[in-house]
DNA sequence: ATTTTTAGTTAATCTATGTTATTTTTTTTA
DNA sequence: TAAAAAAAATAACATAGATTAACTAAAAAT
C-alpha cells in the first residue's frame, strides 16, 4: 500500500479537506501518496484548449487563471485561482473529452496535482471525498449560478464591483487586462468607467 | 425503519439514480420513505425571495422555473427544470439562510420532495448517495460555468441559439417572454429579433 | 541600460440592445 | 362566449459598451 509522509507543501490542501472530513492518520498518507507537486513560472501553461484536461490542481502559492477564447481572440475569464483554490477544466475531466479552456499561471506559482485516474482511486478507496468534493462542486456551483446571473443582469460597474468583493487579494496585484476579461468589457472600456469623474450632481441647479 | 414501496411517482426520479449508483432494495426503499409527493398548478410558487430553501425537488411532469428579480422588477431566469430536472435554491439549501430566488411552476406540475434534513440523513445512512448528488453537482457545475461565459461573451442571438439548444422541449411550449428572461433580453428586443428579416446581401451592388 | 513588448489612456464614432409608447393578438377568466 | 388580462409586434429614440486609432507609460527581454 502506498503511503507518504505529509510536507509542509500539503498543510494548505490538508487544512481545506479536514474543514469538511476527518481523515485517520493512514487514509491522509494514502490520499498524498496519490498527489504531486509542481512549480510552474508565470505564464506557464497546465492545460491548453483541445487538450484533455488529466488533472486537479490545487494552488498552493501564486495563481493561475481559466479562460476561454473566442474566434476573434478575446479572452473571457472563468476563474483566478489564487492560494488554496481548486482549478481545472471540471467538464473535460468529467467527460474525459477534449475542452474548451486554457489554464495558465499569472505568477509562478506551486501546485499540488492528482489525476483524474487517482482520484477515481480516492473516490472509491476512501468513500468519504465523494462528500469533501461533492461540498466543494457545491460551493462552486452556487458562485456560478451567481455570476451566470450577475453576468446577465449587472452594468459593467456592478460587475466589477463583484469582482473585488470575490478576490480582494487579486486587485491590486493583476492588471486591468486581466480584470477586463474576467467581467467581461473591452480594456477601453474599463479603463474609461474607472477614471471617469464621477458624474456631478446637477440637482442643486435644478428649477422647478 | 423506514421502509416505503416505489409507486408509478417514484419511476423517474429511479430511473436517474440507477444511472450513477446501484442501490438495494432496502435502500432504495428506505431513501423513498423520505421522499414526498407534492402537485401543483401553474404559478403556484414553491419558494418565494428571502424564504429558506427546505427541499430539493425533482421534477416528475411540468416544469419549474427559478428566477431573481432586480429592483426594477425584472426577471431572469437562472434555470427551467422540465421532466426528469432537480431543482432548487442551492444557496439556502447549504447555507440555511433565506435565499435569493425565486420557485414557481410555469405549467400544472408533479414533484418529488426531499427535505434537507432528510437528505442529510440520506447521506450518512447511505453514503453512496454522496458520490450520486457529487456527480450531479459536477454536471450542473460545468452547465452553469459555461453559460456563465456565454452570458458574458455571446450576443442575444446566439444565446438564444444554446437556449433551444439546452431545452429542445420548451421552445414551443413556453412564451417568448420566459424565454427572453432566460437569454437576459427585453421581450421587445426578443421580438424584434425573431422577426428581422435576415439582412438582405447587398454585396451585389457594391461598386469598386 | 537600451530596446522591444505589453498595458493603459483618451477620444471620436459606431452598434447592440434598452426604453417608452401604441396597437394587435392571444390567453385567461368570468 | 364576452370581457379582461397578458403577451407579442412595431417603431422612434436613448445609451452602455465596442471599435478604431493614436499616444504614453510601464514591464520584459536583450
Amino acid at each position: 500500500m502506498f503511503t507518504y509522509l505529509p510536507t509542509m507543501n500539503h498543510n494548505l490542501l490538508l487544512e481545506s479537506i479536514s474543514k469538511h472530513i476527518q481523515l485517520e492518520d493512514n487514509e491522509q498518507q494514502h490520499f498524498l501518496s496519490y498527489v504531486q507537486v509542481k512549480k510552474v513560472k508565470k505564464k506557464e501553461y497546465l492545460l491548453m484548449e483541445g487538450e484533455v484536461n488529466h488533472y486537479a490542481m490545487f494552488v498552493n502559492s501564486g495563481c493561475l487563471r481559466s479562460y476561454t477564447m473566442d474566434k476573434n481572440g478575446f479572452h473571457y475569464i472563468q476563474q483566478f485561482a489564487p492560494e488554496g483554490w481548486w482549478i481545472g477544466d471540471m467538464y473535460s475531466l468529467i467527460t474525459k473529452e477534449p475542452g474548451k479552456l486554457c489554464i495558465d499561471a499569472l505568477f509562478d506559482s506551486e501546485l499540488l496535482l492528482i489525476s483524474r485516474v487517482n482520484l477515481d482511486r480516492v473516490y472509491k478507496e476512501i468513500p468519504k471525498f465523494n462528500f469533501y468534493f461533492r461540498v466543494l462542486a457545491e460551493k462552486s456551483l452556487v458562485s456560478f449560478q451567481t455570476r451566470a446571473m450577475e453576468n446577465l443582469s449587472l452594468h459593467a460597474k456592478e460587475r466589477y464591483e463583484k469582482f473585488c468583493f470575490r478576490y480582494p487579494t487579486l486587485i491590486d496585484k493583476i492588471s486591468q487586462k486581466q480584470v477586463a476579461a474576467y467581467i467581461g468589457v473591452t480594456p477601453e472600456f474599463l479603463s474609461k468607467m474607472l477614471h471617469k469623474d464621477p458624474k456631478v450632481n446637477s440637482d442643486f441647479f435644478d428649477v422647478d
